[in-house]
DNA sequence: CCCGGCGTTAATGCAC
DNA sequence: GTGCATTAACGCCGGG
């Protein structure tokens, strides 16, 4: 098997189990279920504010708003706070060069 | 204008504002960009759980797991049982089809 | 099985083949082939033809041009062709009850 | 100036030209545009070829077929064998150590 | 040589 | 059900 794995490839302390039995439903497997209900409740958290987000585009519209050119308009705020956030990085990257941090 | 729109379409009460003053600027102004950063502010903390999600696949490689199938165990999860076994049982159906068991 | 498909669902004029066997190996599975080698042939050329622009690419970055910006060029001139004036127009005003002009 | 570029980096053999002149509108401006336009000459044509496979899909859909499971199975005929095995099995060591088999 | 970021492309979900 | 907007997966690229 080429690739690492979290139950295979460390050395097996125990030689008694059976044939690949491995960490299967032991300390392995809670941890990889730990990981992915940790993962599942921040999706679910994000699927929650995606809604939040819809209701507002659906309130809006309800009142006479655009909501494709909200979406544009919201679009480009955020490419101008990144364009300042990209200055400010070169600003960095060039006090870096001088040895100035 | 085919489409409506909250500055121009609706009906004028006054009728001494000089050409497109409108609501421009006015209330209707203030309700839009109080839309505007409601949904901003979702869309932070959206993006803000995205980067915890990202840090737990990055720990989880860390410790030897495949982000990979953990994502594919994730979606399995979020899937309908019954659904899943359906999807499994055409693409059996299509491999066995084409001679690939 | 709520989908349906190729194999399964149609009435079945024969009465004594097995239960549910049906085309599979059969002429269904000579379609589905077919389909299959069809799509993946023109994938392949899909796949020369990226090659190709990627070598394009290679040869302008190796004659000092700098291909990132080639792209964003190449995105430019598609976007301009796409461009709607309604949407324009609309777009202008909100940014105008804005104060973003 | 950090990156080379085509158009004022090179050592300039004219001496009489103004600050800046360069290549632009010139030699080089043709040959930028010749580079563009052999790239988008060949993204139509790959732009051609979504469109052709996206019309097998609708036709193979139109008698029956399921189209998500078609993906599917070209996505496994490109992988390599053993490589797809060993996704396989470390897709159900995860599944049985999470207790899903 | 590996890795993380980025841009592209495919897949999903939603609105009409 | 179809087209579109969002979201997720893939592959390439440059830097460490």
């Amino acid at each position: 098997m080429a690739k690492t794995n979290k139950f295979f490839d460390e050395d097996e302390e125990d030689g008694n189990m059976g044939h690949n039995s491995g960490d299967v439903g032991g300390i392995a497997g809670k941890r990889l279920l730990s990981i992915i209900e940790r993962i599942e409740r921040l999706e679910e958290e994000k699927k929650g504010l995606s809604d939040d987000i819809k209701d507002i585009y659906t309130e809006a519209k309800g009142t006479g708003f655009d909501a494709k050119t909200i979406k544009r308009i919201i679009k480009d705020r955020k490419k101008d706070k990144e364009k300042l956030e990209e200055e400010e990085s070169l600003y960095e990257l060039y006090k870096s060069a001088l040895g100035m941090l």
